[in-house]
Order: C-alpha cells, then structure tokens, then sequence
DNA sequence: AGTCCACAGGAAGGGCAGGCGA
DNA sequence: TCGCCTGCCCTTCCTGTGGACT
C-alpha cells in the first residue's frame, strides 16, 4: 500500500514537471521583472542621474567628492539610479586608466550585516581583502584598521550607505561623525558618503556636525505617477513577457494600483510578476485585470506570514495571545476586538504557562507589541481611560484569510 | 484643582554567547 | 586560560501622560 502510494505520489509529479515543460511560459525573461535589474536606460529620472553624476564626477579627475544625502519614498528608484550612476562612473574612469575610485554599497538594513557600527566597519574591511572575526574586537580598533586601509589605498572611495536611517536608529550617529572625521587626517585618499533614506526629516534628527559635513548635496527622488509607472512597466514587461502574455490594460491597471501607493515601482513590478505567476498557475495564455488582484492578496499575505514565521517564539506568543482575543463572532468572522496591552499580557502569561516557556516582563512584552506594530502585523494606538489608566489599544491589521493562516500557522507551537 | 490609574517608554545595567589577543 | 570586547535580550527603575473621578 505504502509503495502504491509513494508510486502514485511520484508519478504525479512527474506529470506537473512535463506538463509544465510542455506547457509555453508566459514568461520570456523574468529577471528583468525583479526590482534590482537595472535596465539600459532609467525612466524619468534623467534630472536625478544627472544631479548625482554631476556631484561625483569630479572623482574621475582625482578630486574630491561631496556628501550626499538622498530622499525618497520606498520604489522611487533611490538606490537602483545611485548603483546606475556608480556603474557608469566606474566604466567612465576605466576610459581615463586610472584607477582609483572604489565604490562600495552597504545595505544598512540587511541583519548581521551592517546593522550594528561593528558589523558596518566589518563590511567595509571586507570590501578591501581584510579579514575580521565577526565579533571581538574593540570599535576602535576596527576604526584604526579602516583608517590604514585607507590611507594605504591611496583611492577616492564612494560609500554608499542605503537606508541608513536603520542605521542611526540601532546606533545614533556617532559613525557618521567617525566617518567623515577620517577624511581629516588622510593625506592621498579620500571618502565621500551617499547616505539613501526614505525618511525626509531625517538630517534633522542628526547631531549639528554630522549634519553640516553630511548635507553638503541633497537629491530628493519624488514618487512616481501612474503614467511614468505604466512607461516603467511596460519598459520591463517587453523584456519580461511574451508578446501575447500581457495587455496595455493589465499594465495600466497594475500601475494606477502602485501609484495609489505613494508610487512604488517595487510594488508594481512585484504585482506584475505575481499576476504573471497567479496567471500561469491557473493555465491562462495571458493575464487578466483579476490575476492582478489575485496577486495584490498573495503579496500582502506571503508578506505577513512570512514576517510572522521568522519572529522570535516569544513575539509569536505575544502575536498569537492578541489573535486569540481576537473573538470570533457565531458566524465564525473575526470581529474587531479592541484589546489592551494589560489583557494581552494575561493571555500571553497564560500561553507560556502552558507551554513551558519563560515568561518576560509586561516591560518587554510591550516592546514587543510595539514591534509588531512596527511590522503592520497588529495596529496600537494609545488612549486614555481616565482613572482607568493610560494604555494601547491594540488591533490586528489583517484581513480574514490571512488571520487564518496566521492564526494556523502559529497555533501550533503553543498547544 | 488634585488624585488616581495603568500603563508608555527612556535609561541603565545584568547576563550570556561568541570571539580575540596575551 | 583569562580578561576584554561586542551584540543581543532582557530586567529594573524611574518619570511622564491624560482623562475620569472626587
């Protein structure tokens, strides 16, 4: 019987993967439908690329170049124009066969990697061969080697530090002070920074003199309308697609979505490439304006579950006493129920009681809450009840299918 | 106007793991 | 092996908050 079905099991997936082998994609080139692909040419954003190229050419005849902050919402094409005008910077100097402009671009945002000023140092030691324990060793020592790297490079380098306002939140600004202090004792080499973030007020939360050495050239990269998104679209979605796989509408339709939120070239693409998936799942030969909303569900709720599966045990517990509280009414709906951070501290004890587990302070737990909310996992806002005390109201932000497999999803590592 | 509640949230520091150099 | 350093998670202590109640 087991091998009947083990049989059976088997054949059938040999059937998905000829059928799918026999089956014509609607897909031509789907790396060019991924966000990061950088294109030949880069639409609507001349004025931008020719700013930034204009900050830094002056590199390419050995002198020195600004820093640089640049603003811009989330798919506004910040860092994608920023790596564009460093390739081309770079192709522009091997005209010249000189070599001394190194560029470097450091994710700030990416975990146990330069999340923390050790691991950032670490990052740019690893850009210039020198090998560093992941832990260990003083800051300051990492400084000094940075700075000998440096001055023994003899190189103009152009850091560029994305979202580096994730940065600053983890650690202040003390390492943009260190890094922009170092310019002042080399002799032949030199570092600019381009610092790229989303968050507009951000030079104002920097302390006076890492704001007056940081803000000596500002890009602002304002959001995208539907028109100039639909030209992006279709620019990827030609390269992206068979000729017959997608229609102006779908494209259009994908773009006016993105544009509603703060136009996000990012979300269009990814809408474009899901629908393109939803599509061919499904055995259709080209995608419809529904394949699009099927996939604006699908991004928004592989995004909750998988932020929920790789959180802490201790955040889930918190995440699963709040959807717990969250009643469900006879027809078996979710109802909106307004919980408290005191309710879901009982209910989160409770949970760990029961499962053994170490139970944290209702000081942590708040923190926790907190960072739920930062994930859009749950909503809080504070309210004060009168002499019933001041508290957060808490909320999950997520619609009925999702809190399902959510709920499914975690349920099981606590009962 | 003063009191009270139930927290929010900042600051400081403890404890642990992982790693380095002497 | 030991002392020191870092990141990380956590606790403890504290002040602040704002609207209902007295």
């Amino acid at each position: 019987m087991v091998g009947l079905v083990a049989k059976t099991s088997f054949s059938n997936i040999e059937n998905y993967f000829s059928q799918y082998l026999e089956k014509q994609s609607l897909f031509k080139n789907k790396n060019t439908l991924i966000s990061t692909f950088m294109p030949d040419r880069i639409l609507h954003r001349d004025e931008e690329i020719q700013q930034l190229s204009l900050i830094l050419a002056p590199a390419l005849k050995g002198f020195h170049t600004s820093n640089v902050f640049i603003y811009g919402k989330c798919g506004t094409g910040k860092t994608i124009c920023t790596k564009y005008v460093m390739k081309h910077l770079k192709e522009a100097e091997k005209k010249t066969n000189k070599n001394t402009i190194k560029t470097i671009y450091i994710n700030c945002k990416m975990k146990r990697v330069a999340d923390t000023e050790y691991r950032l140092l670490a990052q740019l030691l690893k850009e210039f061969n020198e090998n560093v324990p992941d832990t260990g060793l003083p800051t300051d020592v990492l400084y000094g080697r940075f700075f000998d790297v440096l001055h023994n490079s003899k190189n103009n380098i152009i850091l560029v530090l994305d979202e580096i306002d994730a940065l600053y939140t983890k650690i202040g600004d003390n390492f943009l002070y260190n890094l922009t202090r170092i310019n002042t004792d080399l002799k032949d080499s030199h570092i600019a920074i381009i610092g790229i973030t989303n968050d507009i007020s951000f030079k104002e939360k920097l302390d006076a003199r890492v704001r007056s050495s940081m803000s000596e050239e500002e890009i602002i990269f304002r959001p995208y309308d539907a028109v100039q998104l639909k030209d992006i679209l279709m620019q990827r979605a030609e390269k992206g697609f068979t000729s017959t796989a997608i229609s102006e509408e779908v494209v259009a339709k994908c773009a006016a979505l993105a544009a509603q939120e703060h136009g996000d070239a990012r979300r269009a693409l990814d809408l474009l490439v899901v629908a393109g998936e939803v599509a061919e799942r499904q055995g259709n030969t080209h995608i419809l304006p529904e394949h699009i909303e099927a996939a604006e569900q699908k991004i928004d709720m592989d995004r909750i579950l998988e932020t929920v599966r790789i959180q802490p045990k201790q955040s889930q517990a918190v995440l699963f006493s709040i959807i717990k509280q969250s009643k469900k009414d006879s027809s078996g709906k979710w109802v909106d129920g307004r919980l408290l951070t005191g309710n879901v501290f009982e209910e989160y004890a409770k949970i760990c009681r029961g499962c053994g587990m170490k139970v944290l302070t209702q000081r942590r737990v708040s923190d926790l809450i907190t960072e739920l909310d930062m994930l859009s996992i749950i909503s809080t806002h504070v309210v004060s009840k009168g002499r019933y005390g001041r508290t957060r109201e808490i909320t999950v932000s997520m619609d009925e299918n999702t809190l399902n497999s959510v709920e499914s999803l975690i349920a099981s590592r606590f009962c």
